[in-house]
DNA sequence: CTGTTAGCGCCTTCAG
DNA sequence: CTGAAGGCGCTAACAG
C-alpha cells in the first residue's frame, strides 16, 4: 500500500516509455510528442503517481522548492491572522506552499522556527518579528541569498525588504475626513518629533491641512509620550488653549485612547462633536473602541503585497534584496457621526 | 555567496574526517569519538553549515519528512486561527514545520493545496474540512497511508481520526451550571432526535438532570429546527406549559439566539432570571451575545489534542488510522448573573 | 522527438 | 571508531 510508492520509472514502464520523457511531460516541455503526452498522463493518474518534489529540487539548483516560510508574532491576534491569510492566497496561486509559525513573541522560538525552516530550504520568507528581534538574528538568512520581507515591524540594520504602513497617506485620510465632517480647528496630538514614524504621520498631517485649505498652526500640534497617558496630557494642553481644536488626529492608538479618556474628564467625547482620528499601530487592536475613528492597515491586504513583493525577488534570482520600504494600503474606518469614508492607496 | 551550498563532504574536508561521520555526528550517534564530534560541530557553525532535510528524506524512507500539512476552511475565525495556533504549539516542540493553508470554504483549493502539500511529502494532515467535503476528496491521502486526522467537523465515510466536541459533556455541564444557579426547571431546546449530535446532547442533558437531582419531563424537551427560528418557535412552546422552565440548554448557538429573540418577545430576557446555555457550534462564532452562556470548545486545546493525535499516529507506524473519535475539552463560560464556571474533561 | 548517462546531498551497509 | 561504495527520485545534458 504505502510500501512502493510510484516513480516515475514506474511510469515509464508502464506506459513503455524512458523516464527523461516522463520527466518532460512533468515539467509541461513542448519537445513531447501529443499522444505519448496523453498516455503518460493517462498511466500516471492510473497508477496515482505523485510528484516527489524534494527529490526534484535535490537535483535542481538546489535552491527552488515552492515553499515560502511566514513567521508570526502572534496569531491569536485576528490581525496578523488576517496577515496570513492575504499571504496565503497570493502564494497559494503562485503555485506555493506556506510554512506557517507562531512565535508568541519569543525570539528564541523564532530563530528555532527560522532554522527549521532553513533546513526545509524556504525559498523565501515572510516575518513579522518578535519583539527584540536584532539584523543579527537574520543574519544568517538573508546572508544565504534567501529574500526576506518584515512586516508590521521591520528590523532597522537588516538586508530585507520591509512594508509598512503609509504613515503619510493615513494621517493625511485623517485630516480630510475630519475637515469633511466640517472640522475647521485639527490638532495633531501625541507622539516625539525625533522618530522618523512621528515625522511622516506629522507631513501627512500638514499636507491634509493644505488639501483642504486649512492653515497650520504650531499650537494644535502638541507633542507627548506616545502612550495613552500621553494621550491624556496632550488633549489636556490642547483645551486649554484660547481658541481650543474640535477634531484631532493621534499620533497612534494609544495616544487615542488617552484622548478619549481626558476629554471624558472634560464631560467631552469622541464623537461627532469632538472628532478624533487614531492611527492603529496594531499593538492596541484588541481593545479598539467604537466611538473613535481608527486609520489602519487593511491586513490582508498587506499580506498580499508581503507575498508579491517577496515572489518577485524569488523570481528575479533572489537578489536586490536591498532595504526597500514599500507602501501600504489604508483605511479609514468611520465609526461616529459620520458617513464619510476615507481611504488612501499608495502603490508598490 | 549563495553559490556553493556547504554540503557534509565539505565540512568532512574542512574536519578532515570522512562524510559518514559527519553524517554520524547529525544524527547524534554515539559510536563517533567525542573530540571528532566537538571539532566536527566547530566546523559545521564556522562555514554556516544548514542540515538539507530534503536529501535525507530521498534518502530514508521516503515519507518521513517532518512537516505536517494544516488545512483550514477559515482562518479569519478567530477560533480557526486558534485552533492553529495551538497546532502549531506541539507540532513546533516536536521538532516539525506546519504548513498553513486556507481554503475559504472551497473544495477545489482545498483539494488543491492538499495535492501540493502531498507533493512535499507530509507526514500527516490535519484539516477542518471545507462544507462539501466528502470521503472521496481524502482518500487519495488517506490510502497513501499518510495519518489524517479531521478537526471540528468530520466527514463521515472517511478512513481518518476526527476530533469532534465532547456533546454529551458540554450539556451536562450546562445543566449543573443552571441547577447550580438555583434553576429547578430546566429545559432542552431545539434539534431534532434523528441525528447523532442530538442524542449525544440529550443524553448529557438527562445525565445532568440526573447529577444534580432533579426529574426529567418530557414536557421540557421541545424539538425544533436546528436554527434561530427554531429557537423562536421552541421557547414559544416551552412558556406556554402550565409550568414553564426557568432555564434552558439549547441544541445550539443559533437556537439560542432564537430563545434570546423570543424571551425578549414575551418581556423576558436571557441572564440571571432566565438562564440560557448554548451550544457553540462555532458557525455563529462570530456573532456571540454577551448574555449568554455557552458551552464552547477551546480552539487551542482541540488543536493540540488534533496534533498530540496525529503525532502519535505518525510514530506509531502511520498505521491505525482507522475512525477513532476522540473527545476534547469544554469551557463553560459564564457571562450573565452568576461566578459558577463549569468545565468537563474527557481525556483521549 | 526519445533513450542513456550522470549525478544533486545525504544515509546506510560493509569493510578497514 | 572511521573510510568507501551504492542508491533514494528526479532532471540535465547529450546522444540516437
Amino acid at each position: 500500500m504505502a510500501k512502493g510508492r510510484v516513480t516515475v520509472i514506474d511510469i515509464a514502464r508502464a506506459a513503455g516509455v524512458s523516464k527523461s520523457t516522463v520527466s518532460l511531460v512533468l515539467q509541461g516541455s513542448p519537445l513531447v510528442n501529443e499522444a505519448t503526452r496523453a498516455k503518460v498522463t493517462v498511466v500516471m493518474r492510473e497508477l496515482g503517481y505523485v510528484y516527489n518534489r524534494g527529490a526534484a529540487t535535490l537535483r535542481q539548483t538546489s535552491g527552488n522548492t515552492k515553499i515560502i516560510g511566514m513567521v508570526v508574532n502572534d496569531l491569536t491576534n485576528g490581525f496578523f491572522a488576517e496577515l496570513a491569510v492575504g499571504v496565503d492566497t497570493v502564494v497559494q496561486s503562485a503555485g506555493f506552499v506556506q510554512f506557517l509559525a507562531n512565535t508568541a513573541e519569543r525570539v528564541d522560538r523564532q530563530q528555532e522556527v527560522i532554522a527549521s525552516m532553513r533546513e526545509h530550504g524556504i525559498s523565501g520568507l515572510i516575518i513579522s518579528p518578535a519583539r527584540e528581534t536584532t539584523a543579527l538574528d537574520l543574519k544568517a538568512v538573508t546572508e544565504a541569498g534567501i529574500p526576506v520581507v518584515t512586516a508590521v515591524r521591520n528590523i532597522p540594520g537588516a538586508k530585507c525588504s520591509s512594508l509598512v504602513s503609509d504613515n503619510a497617506a493615513g494621517t493625511l485620510a485623517g485630516v480630510k475626513h475630519l475637515a469633511g465632517l466640517g472640522h475647521k480647528r485639527i490638532a495633531f496630538l501625541g507622539g516625539y518629533p525625533d522618530i522618523m514614524v512621528f515625522q511622516e504621520r506629522y507631513r501627512g498631517y500638514c499636507e491634509g491641512l493644505q488639501a483642504v485649505g486649512h492653515e497650520l498652526h504650531a499650537d494644535y500640534v502638541i507633542a507627548s509620550s506616545a502612550s495613552r497617558a500621553g494621550g491624556v496630557d496632550a488633549i489636556g494642553r490642547a483645551l486649554k488653549l484660547p481658541e481650543p481644536p474640535t477634531a484631532a488626529v493621534c499620533f497612534n492608538d494609544a495616544v487615542a485612547f488617552g484622548v478619549c479618556d481626558g476629554l471624558r474628564v472634560q464631560g467631552l467625547e469622541a464623537g461627532p462633536k469632538f472628532g478624533v482620528v487614531g492611527f492603529d499601530d496594531v499593538i492596541e487592536a484588541k481593545t479598539a473602541v467604537p466611538s473613535l475613528t481608527t486609520v489602519s492597515v487593511d491586513p490582508q491586504g498587506m499580506g498580499q503585497k508581503a507575498a508579491q513583493l517577496l515572489l518577485k525577488q524569488i523570481n528575479a534570482g533572489k537578489v536586490e534584496a536591498e532595504s526597500v520600504t514599500t507602501a501600504v494600503r489604508l483605511i479609514v474606518r468611520e465609526s461616529c457621526g459620520a458617513t464619510v469614508r476615507g481611504s488612501a492607496e499608495a502603490p508598490l
